[in-house]
DNA sequence: GTATGTGCAAAGACTTTGCTTTTCA
DNA sequence: TGAAAAGCAAAGTCTTTGCACATAC
C-alpha cells in the first residue's frame, strides 16, 4: 500500500496541486514524515520546523516555511493545530482525522481515535441542526497514577512525573 | 439557586478572591453577564467587551479589558476561549461546563452539552492512562437546511442552548 | 496609607505581506 | 521563458508590560 508518510508520495501529491517540488517543499515534508516517528517532534511549529529542515543542511527563511505549511494545508497534506500554546502547530493529514489529548505536565500529545466519539458529535450536531464540517477535539489531562490516592508513604522519594 | 449572572454576587465573589471593585471590573462584568442573553455578544472578544463597557458610558482601556479577563480567567469566573479566529474571546463560566459549535458561515457559537459525550472522553482517556483535567470541544459546521419552510421546533430533546 | 488597578505607549510574540531575485517546469 | 517560490525586511494582529498616576479597602 502506499506510505502515506513516504516523501516521493507526498510530493507527487503536491504536484496534482500545482505546486512546484522545490527544495524547500521537499525538506519540510521530509520534516513532517520524520516527525512521524520521532519522539517529541510530532505536532512541530515552525521554528521546530525551520530547524529540523536545517538540521538537514538546508537553510530556509521562516516566512517560507509558513508559506509551505500554509499551502500543504489548503491542499489537505498538512493539518494545522492551534493548540493553547499561542502558536500553530502542524501535522501530515494521515487519512484517519483523530483527535488529540495533551499531556499538561509534559506537553506531550497523544493522537487517539474513537469512532463513538465521533458518533455521538454528529448527533449532537444534527439536534442543533448542523452537519458537521470539522471538529475539535482536545482533551487536556494529567497522567492517572494508579496508586496515588493511597495514603502517602513518605519515604524520601517523590516519584518523577513524566 | 442563586442566578450566577448577578452582577453583585459576581463582585462578590472577585473580592473573595482579593479583587478590588472597581468600575472597570463592574462594567466589565456586567457586560459579559449582558451577553448571556443578548443576541451576538455571547463570547465577546476584548474589543467587543470594551465597546459594550464603553456603550455603558464607560471609557475603558484595552489594557484594562485584558487584565480584567485574565484575572477573571484566574480565579475561575471567566472561561478564555481560543477559536480558530485568532482572537481570544471571553465568557462567564456559568456552573455547567459545555462545548461549542461554530457555524462557520455566520460565525455564530451555539453552547451545548451532552453527558454521553463527556462519559466517552473520560473513557478515552482513561484507556490512555489520563484523567481530564479539561477538554475542548469545538465542532465546526454548517446548518443543514431542512427542505421546506417547516415552521422550525429546533427544541427538541434536551437541547437547552443556554 | 498602601497595595492594586488604570491608561498610555512601547514592546513582544506570532504571522503575513511586498518586492526583488531565484528556481522549477 | 513564464509562473510560482524564496528571502528578507517591513508591517500587521493580538496581547503583554513598564511606569506614572489614581483608587479601593
Amino acid at each position: 500500500m502506499a506510505d502515506t508518510t513516504d516523501i516521493d508520495t507526498l510530493l507527487q501529491e503536491c504536484r496534482a496541486h500545482g505546486l512546484k517540488a522545490t527544495e524547500n517543499l521537499r525538506a519540510v515534508l521530509a520534516a513532517l514524515a520524520e516527525g512521524v516517528r520521532a519522539e517529541g517532534m510530532r505536532h512541530p511549529d515552525v521554528e521546530e520546523l525551520r530547524r529540523a529542515v536545517e538540521a538537514r543542511g538546508h537553510r530556509i527563511a521562516l516566512a517560507s516555511v509558513y508559506r509551505i505549511v500554509a499551502q500543504l494545508t489548503r491542499v489537505g497534506i498538512v493539518e494545522t493545530h492551534h493548540f493553547e500554546t499561542g502558536k500553530s502547530r502542524y501535522e501530515l493529514a494521515k487519512g484517519q482525522t483523530h483527535d488529540h489529548l495533551v499531556d499538561i505536565d509534559t506537553g506531550d500529545i497523544l493522537d487517539f481515535h474513537d469512532a463513538a466519539m465521533d458518533e455521538i458529535e454528529e448527533r449532537v450536531a444534527a439536534r442543533l441542526g448542523y452537519r458537521i464540517v470539522r471538529r475539535r477535539v482536545e482533551l487536556y489531562a494529567v497522567r492517572m497514577e494508579p496508586r496515588a490516592t493511597l495514603p502517602i508513604t513518605v519515604d524520601g522519594g517523590e516519584g518523577e512525573a513524566n
